[in-house]
DNA sequence: AGGGAATTGTCACTCAGTGCCAATCGTTGG
DNA sequence: CCAACGATTGGCACTGAGTGACAATTCCCT
């Protein structure tokens, strides 16, 4: 927490608000790591530093959702996988409305470049991981349990990802469409999850 | 038809072939372009004329898949969206056990391998919007039905990737996890979608 | 056989990403 | 306040992916 701490976040907010400046005026392959290095008053080496790759550069929000996501699921061990999976999207549409930049032309940027679109759905490919021992958990191990909820959690991280994809691309709010997507699985969800007790 | 097409074929294959073994071997980091060029007994630019990036040297039979599900959807048009989508399903599964080569280790490959899961996750992107535009045909156009059908969309390609993964990293048999996956979305899919007759 | 088009190889280049080492800066103890 | 220590930074050089341009080669057609 001394001046160091501080001016490392500081320099890591720099090097991600030029790239997401540069790459919205000048498109994402046109700039390079050095012009946002430039931009942000760093060498391209410490750039390298703080993002290992030029798309990591514009993933720091989109990360922080799922983190969010993650520890709203894990706060609510209690209820029905249902009930905490939907919370745990209220929970991230909540954190994104009460966020002061300029998100949605970030997420629309991330969306509509295939290298982009690529890192971030591969990065929720760890969360679904995450989610399935969660489901698998809840569905007291049947014999094809673990394939049952590795599917099922695909299926909820697929409906996550095209809820951030719509938001990020029209104006629809994202609540309603969070919850007329859950719905889509509520079958599955509460059939077999009715909290462990 | 000629022997200049003959050549590209058998040149695409050997690229290809040696990729898979090269990679299976030494890791996909340790091997070069150049290197996989070599034992195909090209030229490192040509190897990158057949295959625009390194990635795609392994993704010609996933992409194979993929055009087999979609043909399959447009050839039973009158069908309920349910129906077509399983029996899609059960078409890919047919056509992969009729295949000679190694395609379980190549796909165990692809999925083992973060950019590798990237680029294929991301190819099937294209293919959930395929997907999207006739779910929203079956859906008769309500008002957020675009919002809809994306969503359902996704989870379907999420099932589907899902049970690729499971098939290629683990000895279950494809069919019975399809059925099962799809049984997961079969409410929302026969709920909006009884042929549009 | 020979002209023409497609394919291939070579060269040179840009840029992402990384290891290495010297310089610099913040921290900490005196 | 100063010196020593450790962390951060910058510069340099390198590997490897991907691309454009051009000459050489190969196949096709007449």
């Amino acid at each position: 927490m001394g001046e160091r701490e501080n001016k490392k976040q500081r320099t890591r907010r720099d090097l991600a608000d030029a790239a997401v400046g540069l790459f919205t005026e000048h498109g994402y392959d046109q700039v390079t790591m050095a012009d946002v290095a430039a931009l942000a008053g760093v060498s391209r080496r410490t750039a390298f530093r703080y993002f290992p790759s030029k798309e990591d550069l514009v993933m720091d929000y989109p990360i922080a959702w799922l983190q969010v996501f993650e520890e709203s699921i894990e706060a609510n061990q209690g209820r029905p996988l249902s009930v905490r999976i939907r919370t745990a999207g209220h929970a991230v549409a909540a954190f994104i409305q009460s966020d002061p930049v300029a998100v949605k032309q970030l997420s629309a940027l991330a969306f509509a470049h295939p290298a982009l679109a690529a890192k971030y759905v591969s990065s929720t490919r760890r969360w679904a991981q995450r989610l399935t021992v969660e489901i698998e958990r809840d569905l007291d191990g049947g014999p094809e349990a673990a394939a049952h909820a590795q599917m099922l959690a695909a299926a909820v991280m697929g409906i996550i990802d095209s809820v951030c994809e719509i938001w990020a691309t029209t104006d629809q709010p994202m609540e309603p469409l969070l919850d007329q997507g859950l719905d889509l699985l509520a079958a599955p969800l509460s059939a077999a999850a009715g909290g462990h007790s």
